[in-house]
DNA sequence: CGCCACATTGAAGGCAGTCAAAGGTGGTGG
DNA sequence: CCACCACCTTTGACTGCCTTCAATGTGGCG
């Protein structure tokens, strides 16, 4: 099984010798999901964690009228519930596949093993916890503090900065997931962001074609994201 | 000095022994504040954590119009700020003294030499740094997904399910900060929160006097929190 | 007694969520 | 190549919760 080249590049595993590396490999179990399949839900026992190797995986809450607010949206290399091994023993979230999805899973009790073992393992993993709480942070601040027009503004301001600049041209890239999708990123509805999108197409903000954003006024944008009205 | 003895109390430090809680001690610096004086600021430079010796201390972020949003409001022998240690450079929030308030600062450079010697203290900031993450978890999903009245009584719910039990009577206690805290604490502002108790009472659900909060009727409260409709 | 902080109440207005329906868009199979 | 279908997106109308502003009430404390 190559899952232990896999595993090297996740930065939970970083500066781990191949040796280690195949010893956390022997621990993980690799799982497949299908697009739309659920890999775990809310309330679950949790009994370890995951690391995603292929595909998308979204992590989200639902609201008792059902509506849905993402949590995160998990790229390959990402792992997630790594807090269910250390704290509480139920997930916290529902996590879904986005895409065909391949996963290596751990079970707490032989990560624990591995970590006494390792301790630059538990070293890495107090960093992820350290900048998903950051995250976490930020996602309370823009939801209470922001409204939908700021947050909107401020997901494509950053979206922009790590976007592959085009030198002279005007900043342009792709949304990478449905508006729909995006909307209960940033806790709205799709209505409400397809609205907000025509309005700053309106100011002459940006322009939005499908999923390809242009954006004409960083500095305007800029200003709707530190809370300017729209 | 006897901040050795002070900081066993504290969970980050538990299982230590007394040898090493003299280490741990020898690093940290005593610093105490004033009721309103800020302990950092969102933006500041971070270059070490702190443990909450005495006194109350709440960390928040304010939105552009000055609006404040409580994250934590900790008590004697929580940490806070870990994660600037281990992510980022900045404090992503404002720390003010709520009361006289003493702290143990840890730089650090000392703190992470001292976590490659004591592995136990790693499992230890990882299980609190896990621990936290709930929180925000949880915090999140208040924000995004419920209507104040629903945060209203899930907070009360909390609170009474912590507050010392009167076998027989009502379930009864005090609020622990101001109105105006609290509903900063809940997103939302004093005058709503005001009048949501108000629609409580009305239903026969608590009793506010002042400070002290009376349940009346705990399923109801529950129903409430769990997104039933005031 | 009067001040100050905190709390309450009323009135008004806006942002955004819901419902409903029409308008794309892409993929599949005939 | 086209027709069909499922899904996503957009638009309109409406409703309601919550914030804001302003004024009044209340309790503690010097």
């Amino acid at each position: 099984m190559d899952m232990a080249a896999a595993l090297k590049r996740c930065p939970l595993f970083s500066g781990l010798q191949t040796g280690d590396l195949q010893m956390v490999a022997s621990i993980a179990t690799r799982r497949t999901y299908d697009r739309r399949e659920m890999i775990f839900s809310e309330g679950d026992p949790a009994k370890g964690f995951f690391v995603l190797l292929s595909g998308k995986v979204k992590l989200y809450k639902l609201s008792p009228e059902g509506r849905e607010q993402i949590l995160r949206v998990l790229s390959p290399g990402e792992q997630f519930a790594e807090a269910a091994v250390f704290s509480g023993d139920r997930y916290p979230a529902f996590a879904e596949a986005m895409s065909p999805v391949a996963v290596a899973y751990f079970p707490s009790e032989g990560f624990l093993r591995l970590i006494a073992l390792r301790p630059e393992l538990a070293f890495n993993m107090i960093v992820a916890l350290s900048a998903l709480l950051r995250k976490f942070n930020a996602l309370v601040e823009e939801l209470s503090l922001k409204e939908v027009s700021a947050r909107v503004a401020r997901y494509l301001f950053d979206a922009a900065r790590r976007s592959p600049q085009n030198p002279g041209g005007p900043v342009q890239f792709d949304l990478e997931v449905s508006k729909a999708q995006l909307a209960s990123r940033l806790g709205t509805v799709s209505e409400t962001l397809s609205r907000t999108f025509h309005k700053m197409k309106d100011r002459g903000i940006l322009d939005v074609q499908g999923k390809r954003i242009t954006i004409l006024d960083l500095d305007g944008l800029g200003g709707l994201a530190e809370g300017l009205r729209l």
